[in-house]
RNA sequence: UGCCUUGUAGUAUAAUGGUAGUACGACAGAUUCUGGCUCUGUAUGUCAGGGUUCGAAUCCUUGCAAGGCAACCA
């Protein structure tokens, strides 16, 4: 009976234990989470994460999530990022129940505002911004109260109004709770709930010109939204108390913040204020640069939504400082794309090949055959024009080869992929010694599908027949940074870019079939890596950026080294 | 020198008083018409001391280390 529900079994992490607990003593019957972005600034990997994990844990239990914009903070927010950050979560996979606005809530908030200064629990406070801050204290010594604390609530509540009125410039008043300017937790020496912002909001325009603070907004939207669970990072933790403390005393919904450990990954920046920089001071191409951590980045470098949600899945939550090696996240991205992403051949760095004994007949094209997809349950094939001029990787021939190398080398037989076998006879070189083409002679029986030459190689090479090939360009992606943690070392993390972060190759030579190629295909450019066409291309040319390069066990060093 | 959070292989994450496991990475091998994929194997770990217990990664205690907290940001 209980079998049939579990695969495997995978243990819970610390939320999953926490629902599934009260779920079982029936707090609550189901669960609702929400993801409760500021819309000013692209969505990153951290915010994969989050998404994951708030859609992902009312998916598993049953309940639902709701996506709530942040906005409590007219001066930095904009709807171009509203739009970008709905676009972002569709494009991962999640679908949220309801679409909210902390915006939304603004005369609900006031009334809780209100009801806090009839409870004399809050009041409002005239002084400036610095003399709030001197008069909070230190983490080692309690603050003083404010001179205004004490007063009544009917001049409370009359400040409180003309301050919505917009009877007072900014900064000259500001609504503070009356909590203790002695606590330990220096978030309850009397928080700022309200301040004065005669600034013009994307929602509601000019109406309000008192915005309230993240404390007195984000815990208040939870409960007006009957959030059971709300999930937030571990800088977090000691707003808790605050977050707690106000529900209690405007006594409405009871919803309960839970914190995790932010997701770090390494050889990138994970900031939107690092990020920012990299994009105002040009280090990258924009936000979606395909080197950029954001999830528009990822998806442009051509990173599927399954490999996000896969790697966010085995990474899994927990509360302690963590740095997720960027290798994982690869493999994740590898795996899947190996399943998905068509098979091409492409030469990089042309090399070129005549087979001597091949006959060509003219106006005669010999077509050959290989699998799109090896992976494939039921295959698909496509053609591939064969001739008696062809390219390889230039990479692929060495004069002197080691030991190991199974490559082409002078006398060396090697198999063309989907092809024949072919051997290296003659050497041609330029005055300078450089290499300008290699003569083989092919052996006729061992064409693929139909090998009676009973020969077998060690290695296989991609290639391109020369008279076929199209060109197309190619942007190869590396970690944008050359240290783990930029943000750990010294000085400015921008001294840490890897110079190496963008290579471009203006033309490769492709096989015909990739002349179709299009957006939303993946494609592996056989032994060099998974590729996807970039939004920069045009009628006029191809771009492929690199996805990621395939594993590579083959330790060039060892050859190379000596 | 206050409060809060956290310390498990290189990295991430399990074990909830009872055999320290998994994944990625590394290394070795098998297989291969991609030096990919797949398969097999190996190495590497409980921050330190003390205590409770038949038994401690787990509970207690003292240290140590890392991170967070003094925005009219979220």
């Amino acid at each position: 009976m209980a079998e049939e529900t579990k695969k495997e079994e995978r243990s819970l992490n610390f939320l999953e234990e926490i629902i599934e607990e009260d779920l079982k003593n029936g707090k609550y019957k189901s669960i609702v989470t929400r993801f409760p972005p500021e819309p000013n600034g692209y969505l990153h990997m951290g915010h994969a994460t989050s998404i994951c994990l708030n859609f992902g844990l009312a998916q598993k239990y049953g309940g639902y999530t709701n996506l709530r914009f942040d906005d409590t903070n007219p001066v930095t927010e904009e709807t171009e990022y509203v739009e970008s950050i709905k676009e972002d979560i569709k494009w991962l996979g999640f679908q949220w129940e309801n679409e909210h606005y902390a915006s939304d809530y603004f005369d609900e908030l006031y009334q809780f505002a209100v009801s806090l200064i009839k409870k004399g629990l809050a009041y409002v406070d005239d002084l400036t911004a610095e003399e709030i801050a001197e008069m909070k204290g230190t983490p080692t010594e309690p603050g003083k109260d404010s001179p205004y604390r004490n007063r009544k609530v009917e001049e409370n509540l009359d400040l409180f109004e003309r301050m919505k009125k917009g009877d007072f410039p900014d900064g000259t008043h500001t609504l503070r709770a009356k909590i203790d300017m002695a606590h330990t937790n220096m978030l309850m020496r009397d928080p700022l709930l309200y301040r004065i912002k005669h600034a013009s909001h994307h929602q509601t325009g000019d109406k309000w010109c008192i915005y309230p603070m993240y404390d007195f907004a984000h815990g208040q939207s939870d409960s007006i939204e009957n959030v059971t669970h709300s999930i937030c990072t571990m800088e977090f933790v000691p707003h808790r108390e605050l977050y707690d403390w106000l529900i209690e005393k405007l006594e409405i919904y009871p919803s309960h913040q839970y914190e995790f450990a932010r997701r770090n990954l390494s050889y990138t920046v994970m900031s939107k204020r690092k990020l920012l920089q990299l994009v105002n001071e040009k280090y990258v191409d924009g936000w979606d640069d395909p080197r950029m951590p954001t999830i528009s980045g990822m998806r442009r470098r051509g990173y599927t939504p399954e490999s996000i949600r896969d790697f966010c899945d085995r990474v899994g939550i927990a509360k302690r400082e963590n740095l997720t090696d960027l290798g994982l996240l690869e493999f994740c991205v590898r795996e899947h794309l190996n399943k998905v992403a068509l098979r091409r051949m492409v030469v990089f760095d042309p090399l070129k090949v005549v087979l001597t004994n091949y006959n060509e007949q003219p106006g005669e094209t010999e077509m050959l055959t290989s699998e799109n997809n090896p992976e494939e349950e039921t295959a698909t094939h496509r053609d591939i024009p064969f001739g008696k001029e062809l390219y390889i990787e230039r990479e692929d021939f060495m004069e002197n080869p080691p030991k190991k190398f199974f490559r082409l080398a002078p006398g060396k037989m090697v198999r063309l992929k989907s092809a024949y076998i072919i051997r290296c006879d003659e050497v041609i070189k330029d005055a300078n010694g450089h290499i300008t083409e290699l003569h083989c002679s092919y052996i006729p029986e061992s064409q693929s599908g139909n090998d009676t030459s009973g020969i077998s190689v060690k290695g296989t090479l991609h290639w391109v027949s020369l008279k076929h090939a199209i060109t197309a360009e190619l942007r190869l992606y590396d970690r944008l940074f050359k240290v783990e943690d930029p943000s750990k070392e010294e000085g400015d993390f921008k001294e840490y870019i890897n110079p190496g972060s963008l290579q471009t190759i203006k033309a490769v030579y492709a096989e015909p079939a990739l002349k179709n190629a299009k957006f939303d295909e993946r494609y592996q450019f056989l032994r060099k890596g998974y590729f996807t066409l970039d939004k920069d291309s045009s009628t006029s040319g191809m771009i492929f950026n690199r996805t990621v390069t395939l594993k590579d066990s083959w330790k060039a060093g060892d050859s190379k080294a000596n």
